[in-house]
DNA sequence: CATTAAGGGTACCGTACGGTACGGTACAGG
DNA sequence: CCTGTACCGTACCGTACGGTACCCTTAATG
């Protein structure tokens, strides 16, 4: 249902208007209180302030505007995993608690289910490109930088695996389990993560004993 | 968005007519391969030659109706499991290595996938019953069984650990990974699960190796 | 045969939404 | 001052959908 256009546009982020980005970012803020049923061209522009032939110029279409949400919500992702430290053993071990701790945060928020809510609901939809866009933008960054450190620690003799990117799964789903679906289906925070911080520690104490080295 | 009436229809799932169970097949046919937009009660009520008023004669409206949906399906959840067998240490292994690809193999089915979507697009509106019901329905069924299964093996000493709904959220977490995460957001069957029965031995080695006992 | 209940087909209504058109305003450049 | 541009606000249009009402057929019962 994307027009060839509006796909274009989706890409060309880099040359977004403040005031466009404004208009995401109230557009964001509609969708992560509301859902998609709020997510009309009418809502969005009244509460932007701006017309709707304004939204209608600049992202094409509803298609478009979300494609430009999910890209513009995403290139603010990058910088938000910190700085590995290698720098010993034990210093690596407590970096991966908290990449698990930042993991789950980033994916228990509100903005983070909002987007990934949308995306799925019309993943029916074979022609829509939400899904890509969104598994290229989110997981595909975190994956990215995951599979260096990884392939880092094994240098250092840290781990010890074969391929960095299944090792990277395994981590994940150590690390996430059912909690994110179970947080995309409605369930409360409070009981899908019971204990934050306890529950990353253990993932990575059974990640050791997967692919850890012994001293 | 769902009446008190609609809800109490859609817990009374036993009492369903030969012809009601019909429509709602039909109906999850269309979800199936049209996604939430092709469900309109119209298109139901055609594809399974009955008339809009009866539809909302049996289910209240539209919410109602996706309700009985999931509870239907849900109710031919139960039997898919298949019978675990813990005549002995390698027999039960062998079942835990059944019991991931029937997880996988459910998980990926196109009615679990399309319902899900379904439940995951309508839950960000607080009120709608739908993720608890599917959660239930799907996930609550198989956990049962699983916890189940898990605490009998403890008790022959082939596993151990201390709460078995954790162990089984682990267990969860190294069979399923990101894969289900990746299907609902409409990524290629064969590009998640290259290579099933080998996926599903390996996350058993490895729920061993944190779980098992030496001999 | 007459009566009644169940249910199919269809027309209809109100509403909400995507998308377009148009008038009004602020401002920049000549 | 005149002109063009960008944009806001709003009215408008067509359509699609949820839900309701009405008419018809079928079949079971007396």
């Amino acid at each position: 249902m994307l027009t060839p256009n509006a796909t274009e546009i989706a890409k060309n982020i880099p040359e977004l208007t403040e005031r466009q980005s404004e208009v995401l970012e109230s557009a964001l803020a509609l969708l992560v209180d509301g859902g998609e049923k709020a997510l009309t061209t009418a809502k969005i522009a009244s509460a932007s302030n701006c017309s709707k032939e304004s939204l209608y110029k600049w992202f094409g279409d509803r298609d478009g505007l979300i494609s430009a949400m999910m890209a513009f919500q995403g290139s603010k992702v990058g910088a938000a995993v910190g700085q590995e430290d290698l720098g010993s053993a034990k210093a690596f071990k407590d970096y991966l608690v908290r990449f698990a701790c930042e993991l789950l945060s980033v994916l228990a928020g509100d903005t983070s289910l909002a987007l990934n809510r949308l995306a799925i609901g019309q993943a029916s939809n074979e022609a829509s490109p939400l899904g890509p866009l969104l598994i290229e933008n989110g997981r595909g960054v975190i994956e990215a930088k995951a599979v260096g450190f990884l392939n880092s620690a094994a240098e250092k003799n840290y781990l010890s695996f074969d391929d960095a990117r299944q090792t990277y799964h395994v981590l994940y789903g150590l690390i996430v389990r059912d909690a994110h679906v179970r947080l995309l289906l409605g369930e409360r925070r409070e009981l899908v993560m019971k204990n934050f911080e306890r529950d990353a520690q253990t993932a990575i104490a059974q990640f050791y004993k997967l692919y850890g080295v012994e001293e």
